[in-house]
This record gives C-alpha cells, sequence and structure tokens, in this order.
DNA sequence: TAAATGTGTTACAAAGAAATGACAATCAGC
DNA sequence: GCTGATTGTCATTTCTTTGTAACACATTTA
C-alpha cells in the first residue's frame, strides 16, 4: 500500500486531508512544518508522494521541494497553493513538482489527482527500487532510490564491508585498513563510526538489519 | 513534416538558412521583421521552431520572443546573436529561447541544433527549457531559457564536471586537468572558481543546487 | 549471580574542509 | 597607458567531520 506524506501547517485542513487520504487506502504520514516533513521522508523513504502546501511558517515548500529532489528524484510531488497566490510566483519557482491543487480544493479532485499521480509514478517510473547498494561513482549509498550522502570515513568502511561480499570482517582489519596499523587512539572508534553509518542507513538503528554486528569478531554487511 | 519560421531581416542571409533548412527537409516559413514574423506565426499556429535573429528593425527579438512565448510554451526558439554584441544585452533580456548560436555560423550547426531541438520537443512533449545545459559552441551555459556567460576557466571547469555525467569529481583531478599536473599554486583555487560558477549560475549561491559538494571529496554537477 | 568483557549510545571539543570576501596581479582591448 | 574583466592569493568565517570519553547495555564466563 502506498505511502504519502502531508505536510501541511493548519491543524484541520491537514486533519481533514489525512481522513480522507486514509478512507482511501493510503497509508498517511503527516507533518505540521517543512523541517518536520524532511525528518519524516528520512525515516519513510518508501513513501510515494509528498503533498506539501506551499505556505509554511520556517522553510517554504518551494524550499522543501528542492531539499527532496536532491535526494529523491522518484517520489511525487503535489503542491498546495493558496489561490490568492501570484501566477509567476507559482510559474516561476516551482523547481520538482509534479502537480498543483489551488486551495480552496475539494476532496474529490485531491484524492482524484493523488490516485492518477500514483499510478503514474507506478508505471512510467521505473519501479521504486527496492534493495541498498553502495554508489562509488557518487561516494554515496543508494537505498530506496534514495541518495544517502556518506562522509569519507564512512564510505571507506563501508567500502571494506561491501567488498567481503557479505563475509563478516574483523574489527581490527577495519582499523588497520581505516586508520592504519599504527593507529595510537581508541579502537572503539570502529563502534562509533558503524553507529554513525547505521543512523544513516539502517531504518532503526538501533535494529540494525544492514550491518549486522558479530559478537566477539567484527561486522557483516548484507545488501 | 516540422514547419521552421525564420526571423531574419537580412536577404542573404535568410535566403541562405532557408536554402540549406529546406535541403535537410524541413518546411520552411520566412519573416523580415518581427512583426511580420509573429503574424506568420498567428497563421501557422503548427510551426514547431523559431529562428530568431536578435537584431531586427522595428520590435527586436528578445521582445519578439517574449511575445511569442505569451501564446505558446512548447514551440523552439533558437536565437542568431551577433558576436559583436554586449554580453549584458544578452544576460538581461533574454527570455524563453531554447538555444543560442551565434554569428557568423556555419551552417552545419545551425541544422544539427535545429535537428536536436526538433527531436527534443517531439519527443519530450515540453520542450520549455527547465533545465540547464552547456552550450559547447558558445562557450555558455543556458539556463532556463537565459544565456549566462562564462570566463574560459569557469567554463572548463564546467566541460569537466558536465563530462563526468553527475558522478563526482575530484577536486584534484579538477586542479590537474584545469592547471596542470605541476600547479605550484593553491589548490584552494578550484574552491574559488567553483564558487565563482556558482555565483553565476545559482539560484542561491549558498545553497548550491547544480554544483553539489561531496564532502572530502569534490564536487558533482547535476543539471 | 556476579564479574569480566564486548558493544551501543551520546555529548563534546578539536581538527579539518569548504565557503566567503577582499585584494593584488595579470591580461586583453582600446 | 587606461579600463575592465579575469585570475590567483590569502585571511576569515562557517560548517562538517572526527576522535575521545563517559556511561549504558548485552553477552559470556566463572
Amino acid at each position: 500500500m502506498e505511502k504519502i506524506l502531508v505536510i501541511e501547517d493548519e491543524d484541520n485542513i491537514r486533519g481533514f486531508v489525512i481522513v480522507h487520504l486514509k478512507r482511501e487506502g493510503f497509508i498517511v504520514l503527516e507533518a505540521a512544518s517543512g523541517e518536520e516533513g524532511l525528518r519524516v521522508l528520512d525515516e519513510n523513504p518508501d513513501t510515494s508522494l509528498v503533498l506539501l502546501d506551499i505556505m509554511l511558517p520556517g522553510i517554504d515548500g518551494f524550499q522543501v521541494a528542492e531539499e527532496i529532489r536532491k535526494h529523491n528524484q522518484t517520489i511525487g510531488i503535489i503542491m498546495l497553493t493558496a489561490k490568492t497566490m501570484e501566477s509567476d510566483q507559482v510559474h516561476g519557482l516551482n523547481q520538482g513538482a509534479d502537480d498543483y491543487i489551488g486551495k480552496p480544493f475539494n476532496l474529490n479532485e485531491l484524492t482524484a489527482r493523488v490516485h492518477s499521480l500514483v499510478r503514474r509514478i507506478r508505471t512510467h517510473q521505473f519501479p521504486k527500487q527496492t534493495g541498498i547498494r553502495l554508489n562509488r561513482a557518487e561516494r554515496c549509498l543508494i537505498k530506496g532510490g534514495n541518495a544517502i550522502e556518506l562522509s569519507p570515513t564512512e564510505y571507506q568502511i563501508l567500502s571494506i564491508l561491501d567488498m567481503a561480499k557479505g563475509k563478516a570482517v574483523n574489527r581490527n582489519d577495519i582499523l588497520d585498513e581505516v586508520w592504519g596499523l599504527d593507529f595510537p587512539g581508541d579502537p572503539k572508534i570502529v563502534d562509533v563510526n558503524i553507529r554513525r553509518i547505521r543512523q544513516k542507513v539502517e531504518d532503526n538503528p538501533s535494529d540494525p538489519k544492514y550491518i549486522e554486528t558479530v559478537w566477539g569478531y567484527g561486522y557483516k554487511w548484507r545488501k
């Protein structure tokens, strides 16, 4: 079932829309600000579509859309625009939105557009990339069609795990390869970095799925 | 077959271009002034593409382009610019062109561009250039129908990023390619030039969209 | 069960990378 | 030579990354 994120600061509008979408059978996430929206999206990379109000407190809808598109080219974005807006503004600024709906909108129209876009995404766009893989060229990680940025150290560690092709890698080997044989510091640095990678990569960093701990030995990378 | 309108006041240039385009199999319309061009276009709404000289008697090419775009977002517009023109003029005024060709131009180049734009229009349906791309012949950048002028160094860097096709390029590779392997100066010169390009290219140079920083590595070019 | 050991988690400060702005040198055209 | 654009240098600011330390939690072992 498709996940939809509604980013809208006015509680009653948001609630209204959510109830309607749930009735249509969607899984609905919500956020009252752009910042929150981006965070929610980060935690739910399998979201199909975002309903995005333009007038938001803090960063506005356009900026949110831009930010989303930086990492995800395949997600659908529908903007909610107030009728009072200058058309040039809408024209000029729209970066990355797939559709627009003017407020006040009727809910049938909204759900119709949502269904239509979801269909388009599913058929037209390539099906949502499952799996996860390291992209050497871009020095990042592709997960479900989203790019996750990695710092140099993180990338290096993940490279090592990746090259082991699912075999467990010894902690010390990681330490030696990344920090050199004569590293004077605390070997726990490996753990800390694994933790950092997990926070970026895992759905639930405390219950890791991709980077598995091999007790008394090291870590294993399962794609 | 595709209809092309040539708006150009100098008879021999116009004739020359027309002969060439007809030989390529296009249906060619002509006009010797902006006013006439708009009239012809009005009578031939199925025209695919307009070749538009900037220096015209009466209303100039920019105004013509603007007028065309008021009514038609999908037609292709290629501007013919004289080399002698002030860059600011090119900078400030151009609205809505899809491409630029500097005079004097060679006819092969012209037909190549025409074919390319026609193809784009036919396949994409929404040819109005939303993205951004490097124009090798003019050594400039086309962004949303506007030409952005680049200095030689800037152009070279952007070329390198462009050739990488969205992959991250290492700082040192840029340094080596542009300044040579034995450059004695400060490698930060790369950063400084990137910033200069960003100031020209980005909507908000401090929150770059097109030239992305890949931390600890280099830069990435997203069109 | 308690101690020992390995691992997870978080906060913080230092180091390092990149962005920025000002300035001087260079070069091209006039 | 003058003017303006281009280019490189440098100091300063801003931001990210990175290592450390302290503590919590889990697993093993005695």
